[in-house]
DNA sequence: ATTCCTTATCGCAAATGTACGATTGGTAGA
DNA sequence: TCTACCAATCGTACATTTGCGATAAGGAAT
């Protein structure tokens, strides 16, 4: 294993920022996070009504904002309610403020 | 083909935004860009010795700095010179701030 | 015209990303 | 406990990304 993401000794931040660079590196990604961030919070449903996309696919867009830790999901029975991580959000700001002088 | 990157009609700034974020999604890059912006410009040479990378793979990522506007070329002969593309830099640093709230 | 140095491009292999439909899982209420 | 609803995950297919070595291409100087 010596291809693709070859581990070479970035620092800290430089992984991060490419991290949060990553989620950002898709338009439905950047739209849901704007809706998001419009509504204060939603549901995956909402989304998938809002976007011509499979539920699926919704759902996975939401897994890798949630792995990089932009948005958080709260139990609202029987659905689930999506809000902006404010602390992430507010780092990945911070982290690219920096970047670009 | 309506598979991997559907066409949806998102907006200018959306797609702009996700093109720039799409070039800092590697760490490698970013570390390009901030040595870029301390050394002003430099050949890529330079980056050969600094980065365990091949010298085709430095050359790639080149590329897509390049081809997302952050950097351009300068003939030096016999080698090139790459600086950040200050007016696109700046353009990427305004669509961030505007989307970090 | 030829040679030399630097950088871009090609061809390949493996990993990752993007999308879908189908299935599973998890919670609240009947 | 059973059912219904919503969302996550699985399995699949194809595109793109990432890396390498090898080769081609470009310009300057001889």
């Amino acid at each position: 294993m010596d291809r693709a993401l070859k581990n070479i000794n970035y620092k800290e931040e430089t992984k991060e920022l490419a991290v949060f660079a990553k989620a950002l590196a898709h338009p439905t990604r950047i739209a849901i996070l704007k809706h998001l961030d419009n509504q204060t919070c939603c549901f995956t449903g909402d989304l998938v009504e809002v976007f011509p996309l499979a539920q699926s696919t919704i759902s996975q867009h939401l897994k890798e904002l949630k792995n990089a830790g932009l948005i958080q999901g709260e139990l609202k029975p029987p659905k689930i309610r999506y809000c902006i991580n404010q602390q992430n959000w507010n780092k990945a700001k911070l982290l690219f403020e920096r970047f670009f002088v």
